[in-house]
DNA sequence: TCCTGTGAAAACTTTCACAGCT
DNA sequence: AGCTGTGAAAGTTTTCACAGGA
């Protein structure tokens, strides 16, 4: 899931598995929580509850990273915090602009997660000229005029995507063009962007369609019409996926 | 990446493979843009560029739900279009209830995806008592005290958590004691749930933190400070993650 | 005694490459 | 000639189970 067109052909860097790296961050806000509470140490059971993983999996997980354990004790909280903190580069600040201040947007800009990771949210952008100037989560709304100005007065790069669908590729393509190399996409489109550009999507219906399918699952568990022979259905069933789609994200910039 | 604390043993429905399942959303998406445009057949290459995947994955997914292809042509998209909705489980109606609105819960509600894709917003629902009545997308905000009515009257098996982390966990175990079955979770919390309900998970400073990990990688790229031997820093720099975390995602009830 | 770190096995996923149908 | 469907190979991830340090 999620690398973006460029197909990565083995960057693994320095050999963290991609699905290890995934993980990192649900081990530090775990950590986190622990440390907020002065726990001293954890040990790999605990915090794989705490994290709802499973602690061989979380062990494996750590190996990658180091022997920062010990045996018989569990791991010191404060200093694995700093390790996956490091490991993700998240001891430095990392300025990101949000483009896009519907819903969704001022939903981002709000969230408290961020700014204690190390993002700093630099800038808001929106297209719509209402909205310039507009405070949003203490941040005037910037035009989008001003997006390649923005991106390299702050050094930015990490964008982050939550326009329409029809604008994505159009903001994605200025985001690059100006120098950001990592986009967080929240647009229900498939961006393409050149070698060495991270893509990460995120789409809120799509986990609600996985959803549905096990849910499915758990309904039919009996009587199921949904039987051993696929039905093969009438071939002319177009009566469905049409309808005003458009496909528009939580976005309502107007 | 998550379906809850019960582990599945091995569900995995009529052999249907789960990373599969996960990319069914995304071909029916594709798929949908070229009805749109009233395209009739696609081949493998074709759709598998529109959906971001290349075309021997796409066709070994397909080859899980059945022969659907013709061979020398391609798939036709109508027909395809209706076999993944329905093995998707979306040629039924699913009604859903959004809990916490929030700008997250009110982005989520206006979000055009989903009612184009069989799911139904049965109700908003939020813990405070000044948003009650409130026109929200169309629907009036209703109070948590009547979560459990609600549910039960419109027959709700899938609801969406968007609330602050900290209400979480509570509101779960009551979506699931009225009978909600699968659980979307936008709040930064691991929940846990009995055996046979499924949650997944939406968190949005962790994709930001798998880009900054990448991101980190492109910039060491030459004079690496990160160099091969891990630097087994001071063992006291506590220097990090503390703060007012509280992770709260973005949610703004009052 | 307890709990980490890790080889080795098992499970799952992706990719290759080509037989076979239209 | 073109494109699907699929065995088999390669790669990745998870799980097991236990040696070995504190």
């Amino acid at each position: 899931m999620a690398t973006g067109r460029t197909h990565r052909p083995a960057t693994r860097s320095r050999g963290i598995p991609e699905a290890t790296v995934a993980r990192l961050p649900l081990y530090l806000r775990a950590l986190t929580a622990l440390s907020e509470r002065s726990v001293p140490t954890v040990s790999s059971e605990e915090l794989a509850t705490a994290a709802g993983v499973n602690s061989a999996k979380l062990r494996k997980d750590f190996s990658y990273l180091g022997s920062y354990g010990t045996r018989g004790v569990g791991y010191d909280v404060e200093y694995l915090v700093y390790q996956i903190s490091r490991e993700l580069g998240l001891t430095q600040d990392w300025p990101v602009v949000i483009v896009g201040i519907g819903n969704l947007g001022a939903a981002l800009a709000n969230y408290g997660g961020f700014a204690s990771r190390g993002f700093r949210v630099a800038a808001l952008i929106d297209a719509d000229p209402a909205m310039a100037g507009k405070p949003v989560a203490g941040l005037p709304v910037r035009h989008t005029d001003e997006l390649e100005a923005i991106i390299t007065d702050n050094g930015v790069s990490i964008g982050v995507i939550a326009t329409p669908a029809g604008a994505a590729q159009q903001v994605c393509d200025r985001l690059v063009e100006a120098g950001v190399t990592s986009i967080l996409n929240f647009a229900p489109t498939v961006l393409s962007v050149p070698e060495g550009v991270d893509v990460r999507k995120v789409d809120l219906s799509i986990e609600l369609q996985i959803l549905a399918f096990h849910e499915q699952r758990k309904a039919g568990e009996d009587a199921a019409q949904t039987a051993a022979t696929p039905p093969r259905v009438p071939r002319t069933t177009g009566g469905g996926r049409k309808g005003p789609d458009g496909d528009v994200p939580a976005v309502m910039p107007a």
